[in-house]
RNA sequence: GGUACCGUGGCCGAGCGGCUAGGCAAAGCUCUGCAAAAGCUUCUACAACAGUUCGAAUCUGUUCGGUACCUCCA
């Protein structure tokens, strides 16, 4: 392999190659779920994005600290910092403690990305459990300058902070623009500048989730509880801070000034952010109502959809767009990327089984040259999958005789093949078969067929054939034999 | 309104100055008692118009269409 790593940064709209802070080791930061809700596909689709970076860093060698935090507290509802508490507004709406919104949802969460194969993080900090990091960070932004008490309540000095830094340096905004459309206050608030963001928030009297601070009792601002959490574990200074990309211009932009404001860097090197999913060309967002739950995709239990896709199904279908680009879910596309995965882990199985001869008629070091020099570029699946599909089809022709195979290569082919495909893409193959009884029982009725055939008794053939697919068993005539699967 | 981004064959999607991915669908073929599955082959597109260039899907400009952000969202 002769080329590098590269990586789009957001910071400075370039792609360049990556080169870590302390060599050999990664440490990765991605902004995780605020859990009040089901996660949906284009949550899913961030996750998986950051899962094939992390798989793919360590792949490398690289050591990995991957850190992705849990939000439950202080993500407020609309305007800014007015709104209400998510977690206490849906455990009103659910009539259980904010705590019960916590763990259901959370627990949700979990269980989907273990459905689409990702590796949990290194460390899966949680917000509460990380208060007085951030109320020591918050005195020290205050300390700096930059942040001031109102009310009990303390907010960030955005027009303070631009004047010695680039408040805006990650969104590319103008800041006079921003300070001029954002909506007009009411004549009550507490905030000096439009811009403001809290820090730390007054809780009022019938607000649940709230800590003891130095200003009182209240809880953290949203922003904060990432600045806190990416400096405890990766240091001041790390190597990836990532994201979707509508964290950009508020989350992100004021993680970055709170870092800048508290410990006088920036936190991270390269800042990765993933696209939108859409649907019919739309945004999937919870406020828009057009969002799928994965478990709604697996059953195809959803009025868009026509049937049900297997998670590894809609995994390859997310790895043939980049992670950078918006991709459009229907159903043709997921039915395409479910014939598509087949016929990939199909030739996985196949390499490993293929008959050799003396010459190869095909380079394996070609095709392990392009597929790592897709992926060195700023990860790019699409293109290491379409060089892994040359590779299905020469393992077709190698196995219908058309092409030749040596022993080396053979193996070096088929040890590549499911390396990329199951370790770096993490595309597994579906639940294999059944269980023992049940392989038993279908070798037993494939054989009695196989007689029924050869005494060209189809009538007996077909109806074990026909009522095998009524019970949901599909019977292939192959070359090599009969084999089933199971739909 | 402001700011970005995007418009690629029937569909999904790479590519981002010359060599014109890949998947699916379709057609033909092979295999087959039939079927299904599988495999092989074929199919040359880049919104429109103008410009730069020996050469543009790729650069520039204009127009049309779409999306995102500016308010919580991955």
């Amino acid at each position: 392999m002769n080329s590098e790593l590269k990586i789009y940064n957001t910071l400075n709209r370039e792609t360049s190659i990556f080169k870590p802070i302390h060599a050999g080791l990664v440490g990765m930061y991605v902004c995780g779920p605020t859990v009040y809700s089901n996660a949906h596909l284009g949550n899913a689709r961030t996750y998986i994005s950051f899962d094939i970076m992390f798989r793919y860093f360590l792949h490398l060698g690289y050591k990995v600290r991957y850190v992705r935090n849990i939000t439950d507290a202080g993500h407020l509802e609309g305007d800014r910092d007015e709104g209400e508490d998510k977690f206490a507004k849906k455990a009103k709406l659910e009539q259980l403690e904010p705590m019960e919104i916590v763990q259901k949802y959370s627990l949700d969460f979990h269980e989907v990305l273990r459905q689409f194969n990702t590796l949990p993080p290194s460390i899966e900090p949680t917000a509460t459990g990380h208060i007085i990091e951030q109320i020591e960070m918050t005195k020290k932004i205050i300390a700096n300058g930059y942040a001031y008490e109102s009310n009990g309540s303390i907010y960030f000095d955005v027009e303070k902070f631009s004047k010695a830094y680039n408040y805006t340096a990650l969104s590319n905004r103008n800041l006079d623009e921003l300070l001029n459309n954002t909506r007009t206050l009411d004549g009550q608030d507490e905030k000096k500048g439009r811009l403001d963001f809290a820090l730390w928030i007054k809780a009022k009297p019938e607000h649940i989730m709230r800590w003891q601070s130095p200003w009182g009792e209240g809880f953290p601002g949203w922003h904060l509880e990432c600045s806190a959490m990416s400096s405890k574990y990766l240091g001041n200074e790390f190597d990836i801070h990532g994201g979707g990309m509508d964290l950009v211009p508020t989350h992100h932009t004021n993680e970055i000034a709170q870092n800048i404001a508290c410990h006088h860097t920036q936190p991270a090197r390269y800042w990765v952010h993933t696209n939108m999913l859409t649907v019919n060309g739309q945004k999937m967002s919870k406020s828009l109502g057009n969002s799928f739950l994965p478990a709604e995709l697996f059953s195809g239990n959803h009025p868009l959809l026509e049937r049900g896709y297997s998670p590894m199904t809609v995994r390859f279908f997310m790895l043939q767009a980049h992670y950078r680009s918006t991709l459009d879910l229907s159903n043709e596309a997921l039915q395409a990327a479910e014939k598509g995965l087949a016929r990939l882990l199909n030739a996985c199985k196949l390499a490993s089984q293929l008959k050799t001869g003396n010459v190869s008629s095909f380079s394996v070091e070609e095709l392990k040259d392009k597929v790592y020099a897709a992926l060195n570029e700023d990860f790019n699946t699409p293109i290491a999958l379409a060089n892994l599909f040359e590779a299905v089809k020469y393992v077709n022709l190698v196995n219908d005789g058309k092409e030749t195979l040596t022993a080396a290569d053979q193996a070096a082919l088929a040890q590549f093949l499911n390396q990329m495909v199951k370790d770096v893409l993490g595309l597994k193959p579906e639940q294999e078969a059944g269980t023992e009884k049940i392989d038993g029982l279908m070798k037993m009725l494939i054989s009695m067929r196989a007689e029924a055939k050869n005494k060209k008794d189809f009538a007996t053939s077909d109806f074990i054939r026909d009522q095998l697919k009524e019970i949901g068993i599909e019977i292939k005539d192959g070359k090599e034999g009969t084999s089933f699967s199971i739909l």
